[in-house]
DNA sequence: CATTATTTGTAAAAAATTGTTAACAGCGGG
DNA sequence: CCCGCTGTTAACAATTTTTTACAAATAATG
């Protein structure tokens, strides 16, 4: 019915809390992802599809805190932070970090749904708005208006799929991505495609972008593993 | 640090905590307006100048869920909600009606300024889009009087349906919208009619606009999605 | 080192989606 | 009532995505 439901993220290593709120959440239409590590939540944000980050302050290894700060380094997402405490203190070094919002456990799910909805409004407006443009090659990459051009500044057109794949390339530099994640950042539909698709979709662009799979200077394949963009971000 | 300070109104009818209020935010480059009941804030809320405002709950006449309540209906202004009370019930109908905050008396400053620092990055993105004439690749979109011109001024004349379509792309760059969605939004009933009505509606437009389908820099299709709008808004 | 199995590159066909044109029905104004 | 305009539908062409098939390359094994 609308566009496209919002993705939220879920990191919380308590199971009870985790599925009650990714249940509630996802009877309200959203796409929800959970997960019980920092790591595991970076790897689902590293797609880039999420809108919205829950994050639990107290995790193994990795904190809730530590993903706050390394995350807004490099992106304008939606986090909210849950704390069992009410201490002043880390609420504000929460927010002072850049967390959108901290709400405190126990929380009356109602409370959380209210400001997750008031904050998809600002994150979903603002990512349309934030113009990234990545340079590589020569080549200049526009994602918002998904324009290319060449060094001579002659206009590359692609098509969806290969703007999609693309833009988890240039978003993850030097990461080998195998096909099923590939997959899953393309695909509109979840139902098993087949994962030689992204073999020849890294053709067509290997094509576009003038790269020799033989010598491969911007789309590398990992034998064994998938992909990797190797080229150097300007 | 930015460009032009952000514009923050206060409304709160106790005198101490509006002024110490004030003149902390104030030493942080803010430009504040101050005053004590909701109508007065509504005289400065109508310059359209400002980006946040700060509202007690529990004001004379008017209180602070009522402003929310108008004033969400037609701004995209943050909203930072003060109350005496820490009562649940209040807290959820305010962030219902679409306040962006509600921070509890008495509240730390240091922890209220991060709070505003973060809205106010959110709310200064989405600024443009409450905006009324929209500006796209030479062309100019009039959306009350439903004018648009072309680069060198010529009037070019929209069809209703062309119009509310426009409206929805301009309203949502960057966003994929799927052609259920946009049915919805020219046709304001929600029985089915053919989804192809869309296509025939962005050719159109494409048309009237000198977009080309196959190196699209204004109405974007998104194969098996939907269509984007990718024009850079000035 | 030769052989074998697995994985990837490539081309082309098949399936799904979109672009385009044109025709039709409804509606309001003259 | 006729006319022009608009929104809608239908039909067909073009494009995009996915699948399939096979050649080439890489890794594994003895």
């Amino acid at each position: 019915m609308s566009s496209r439901p919002a993705h939220i993220v879920i990191v919380e290593d308590e199971p009870v809390t985790r599925s009650t709120l990714a249940s509630y959440l996802g009877s309200f239409g959203y796409r929800i992802s959970e997960c019980d590590t920092a790591e595991k939540a970076e790897k689902i944000l590293a797609q880039n599809t999420a809108d919205l980050l829950i994050a639990d302050i107290n995790l193994q290894g990795k904190d809730g805190l530590e993903i706050t700060r390394e995350l807004r380094a490099r992106s304008e997402i939606g986090i909210i932070l849950l704390s069992g405490r009410t201490d002043d203190v880390d609420r504000i070094v929460g927010l002072e970090l850049g967390a959108d919002d901290y709400v405190c456990k126990p929380f009356n799910r109602r409370e959380l749904l209210a400001r997750v909805k008031n904050l998809l409004r600002r994150t979903t407006a603002m990512r349309a708005m934030t113009r990234r443009v990545f340079r590589f090659n020569g080549f200049s990459f526009d994602v918002a208006s998904r324009q290319v051009t060449d060094a001579a500044g002659h206009p590359i057109v692609l098509t969806r799929a290969e703007y999609e794949l693309l833009r988890v390339f240039v978003t993850n530099p030097g990461a080998v991505m195998d096909r099923d994640r590939l997959i899953m950042a393309i695909t509109h539909r979840q139902d098993g495609t087949n994962t030689r698709t992204i073999d020849v979709l890294v053709q067509r662009l290997r094509a576009k972008f003038g790269d020799d799979p033989k010598a491969p200077r911007i789309f590398t394949t990992s034998h064994g593993e998938g992909y990797v963009f190797t080229a150097q971000l300007g």
